[in-house]
DNA sequence: GTCTATAGGCAGATAGAC
DNA sequence: GTCTATCTGCCTATAGAC
């Protein structure tokens, strides 16, 4: 019979991927060691090296995952909010609750560690781009129909400035450690698409 | 009698803190080796340790060195331009012009580090920002005077969003290799200020 | 699956000759 | 100022026992 309860490699995986998840996005991919994740988790590297042969495949794991779990938010919010308005701020909150824990989204800060990525990792990176643009896209034909967003230009354009505006908002202020110096970007931000 | 040639250290010292410039803003602070500089310049890292104490020594003049070209930037666009909203332009043109060098903002790729920096380093990169910030907020005040920008709400929230929207665009553009997608943004931006 | 042991390479850094 | 030589430490990764 099979049990729906995961195996102990699986979960092994899942909790590896869980601290490298969150150390990957306070310091950075290149930052984060084996040695990192297996002194937190209480394993040895070499075991790290069973379920993630090398740091290419541990990181392609972690975008995957990451980018299913980002998916699956999107999902919600499309399911649950009705109007277009309240999808984006729901949108904008996602990254908010992602700051608050003191990390960067995880395909922002891979982007500035672009040059330095495996391929494999960079397409996951431009992968994950391109499927919030194409939600955002979405979103803004429905702020037309239903009347709760105006914009002038293209949903493309104006999708990869929503996009950016908010990557560059987590990174700004971060810093700071200064939550409300996101906030003002994002009521900057609707404002302009709400007006 | 005073020559007004530098001498030999301080030449070697600006060709040390160009290579390392490039290889910074293109990979991240992290991911440059003294040796990668070393062999660039045709010199040992023994040499470099002459140079720059530290890693840490090299990053603060980094900086400093970034830091003081953009200040000047900003003043020669005060200089050389009329009203709020060229100057403004002339702004969004710097980024694009280190983004055409397919490199990120120095500052911006710090700050996506910033975990991992030593304190010196980091207090700079709050130190450009809130800089940028400064200059910002006076072109948006003579902006309202000269009447060639419009917006509502707080001047300091602006301006931070104006910094964050284009770092973001240049994080986000850069892996896609592509400026088109940055002026979209700065487009985008820049309409929702003049409107 | 996890371990010990270890390899091989690269990191930043220093001493001391020239 | 730049070099050679060297150090210590950390990195990713592997072999093989349990």
């Amino acid at each position: 019979m099979t049990s729906t309860r995961p195996n102990k490699a699986a979960r092994t995986s899942e909790r590896i991927l869980d601290i490298a998840e969150r150390l990957v996005q306070s310091r950075g991919f290149n930052s984060v060691s084996y040695a990192d994740i297996a002194s937190e988790l209480g394993i040895t590297t070499a075991s790290l090296h069973y379920h993630f042969p090398g740091k290419a495949e541990l990181g392609q794991a972690l975008i995957s995952r990451y980018a299913e779990r980002f998916a699956d938010a999107l999902n919600r919010i499309d399911d649950e909010l009705p109007n277009a308005q309240a999808k984006l701020e729901a949108y904008a909150a996602l990254y908010a609750d992602v700051l608050r824990g003191k990390r960067m989204c995880m395909c922002g800060i891979l982007a500035a560690e672009y040059q330095t990525l495996p391929t494999p990792m960079r397409r996951a990176v431009i992968r994950f781009f391109d499927d919030n643009r194409k939600w955002l896209v979405q979103v803004l034909t429905q702020g037309r129909r239903d009347h709760t967003l105006s914009f002038n230009g293209a949903k493309d354009e104006i999708a990869q400035s929503i996009l950016s505006a908010l990557e560059g908002a987590m990174l700004v202020a971060r810093p700071y450690g200064d939550l409300g110096r996101f906030d003002a970007t994002t009521r900057q931000l609707l404002s302009g698409l709400t007006s």
